[in-house]
DNA sequence: TTGTAAGCGTTATCAT
DNA sequence: ATGATAACGCTTACAA
């Protein structure tokens, strides 16, 4: 590691200017210049002018400080992600939706990440942001005291709990259940199914979606493996599956990125996909799309998820009346593409 | 779509408590209430855990934005990335290791990512935030204007501009001169870049890196394709190189996506990787090193590099004096894996 | 050890 | 159309 000390000389560096500063220079009242920044129809366009250019001289901005204090509002949401959630880099992600669904919408974004229930809670409950978007994995007691607090907030990638807070979701069991039908359609019997981790609630509903269907069809024998929802665990799962004595001839991932692995290690193996195994994944990420994968999977929409959680979120804050909270529930579909088959006979 | 509307009954909805309730509640002065929350030793153990208990009761929260507005900081720092970094979800992230390392060091992250260096700016130049790490493409004006503005800054992923800002950064140049070293090395001379797009640095830096070295050795033919820094452009460069009635013996890809997508087209094609045609990358993602890829590329560490980026810039934060501005050069080294050997005799 | 007073910079109310 | 005044909630200096 190399550093690199420079020499600079001491820049003036004078204070900050506040809008007193400017209505000294520009001749008019401190509440002036807030009203002639802030466009109040009622200033003469003359002074608009004149304190906007002095404004523009010395650089002055309004300090956010100052302004969500009077105003008791600060045009910022937070967004809580699980730390895994974004460690994981090859899912889809919510937090950039989100957070450009929050900046068309004219707010911040105060991304948090962190374990504990009471950090997060200290910092979303002092005051800093207008609401909350939760897209953690809680299976926490946040919700219920941001509800405590009154604090407008909105689970996002969960089933409407039914328990009064807002949210936004995909029926994941339901594409799950469907995925699981067609391949049992195709009249495979020996199934494997590769899950993520059992604290992430999607996970836990592809599985039931899964488990729901082929439990209810005759001569279905169903193997489970559990790990991550990466790569890493997809390949790990398809050498142990396609080296074991009697092999699965469906395997069923709880993601693309598991999928995806799968595929790896059954092309590195020369086990021809779908002619001997059938591998389906979930999300359709981006990749899962292309030419050399084709990958049948079940697809949402987590951009538009996104934006109707913001939608809630920013419906609860214009009004005073906290209305029911509204719960929306987005499909999720199977897109058959050319890594399904019929069981080799 | 569905949506769900549940009925709630209107709760009580008492204001948010103040320091000022809680003094009222304790029987003590507001101040008293600031002092015993923030610990202060003056404070005689018996009224400072009543207050404690009481603000407990009342859940009270101290409000951010008066002791910001108080203090003069907020705690809280800006990490300006560029809309198409996060977008691209495979590719080496620094916002969450910056997101980590500023979390470990007591601070919040307010996430930028818009097009315009206005939009940009006028966020972190009102007070909101402490500082700024521009993790940033922007070949813009906003360094300066935040030097000239005083806000304590951080350039990240970036080598030292030398023009007085403190940075962090990979010599990714000098890593692309490397791997290009070992493949001039092996004897060959049809040679293929797949760079991403000229608006980043990275990609110009590591372009420079590996043409430069090339130049210099005689008899090397070395063609260009442009892209993203993304699976597909790896895919598509795959196609029009193999496809070609000159293959090129090497390709050299500016990033580890771009090469997965090299490998896995040429898989596709039954082209054999090294023995007909070396392929290198460059990041080392996680995918990168497992067994069906085993990529040779090059390593940096971008979470290393976060950590470099938060410290120049809490250092810059903590003291009055601005110190020569720091920058750091963090090495790019060659890992060499199973995708490089000599040309096909 | 604790209370009183002041002030951070802004916006809103009320005069004029 | 604009100025004077107040208040948002907090921390600090000073007084007691």
């Amino acid at each position: 590691m190399i550093r690199i000390r420079m020499h600079v000389e001491g820049p003036p560096m004078s204070r900050v200017p506040t809008s007193k500063d400017v209505a000294r220079v520009a001749g008019v009242s401190q509440p002036t210049v807030s009203r002639a920044l802030a466009g109040h129809p009622q200033v003469s366009p003359a002074t608009r002018d004149r304190v906007r250019k002095v404004a523009e001289e010395l650089g002055y901005v309004p300090l956010e400080s100052g302004r969500a204090l009077r105003r008791g509002r600060t045009r910022r949401i937070a967004v809580v992600a699980s730390p895994d959630d974004l460690l994981d880099p090859c899912q889809p992600q919510l937090v950039v939706p989100l957070h450009q669904a929050l900046t068309a919408a004219g707010y911040r974004t105060t991304l948090l990440a962190e374990a504990a229930d009471t950090a997060v809670l200290a910092q979303v409950t002092d005051g800093s942001v207008d609401g909350v978007v939760l897209a953690a994995h809680s299976g926490s007691t946040v919700p219920r005291r941001l509800a405590a607090s009154g604090v407008p907030h909105v689970l996002v990638n969960r089933l409407a709990p039914a328990d009064g807070h807002p949210s936004c979701g995909a029926d994941h069991r339901q594409g799950a259940a469907e995925i699981a039908s067609v391949v049992a359609g195709l009249g495979h019997t020996e199934v494997a199914l590769v899950l993520g981790p059992r604290r992430m609630r999607t996970s836990l509903d592809r599985e039931a979606g899964f488990r729901g269907v082929l439990a209810g069809v005759r001569a279905v024998r169903t193997r489970v493996l559990r790990g991550g929802y990466d790569h890493a665990t997809g390949v790990a799962a398809a050498q142990a599956l396609l080296g074991a004595a009697r092999r699965p001839t469906a395997i069923l991932c709880a993601s693309d990125t598991i999928a995806l692995g799968v595929l790896h290690e059954a092309r590195m193996r020369g086990v021809d996909v779908p002619g001997e195994v059938t591998v389906t994944g979930y999300d359709d990420v981006p990749m899962a799309g292309l030419e050399p994968y084709a990958l049948t999977t079940v697809r949402h929409d987590p951009g538009r998820m996104a934006a109707e959680a913001v939608r809630l979120l920013l419906a609860q804050i214009g009004t005073d009346a906290p209305a029911a909270p509204e719960s929306v529930v987005l499909p999720a579909d199977v897109v058959l593409r050319g890594t399904h088959g019929p069981p080799r006979a």
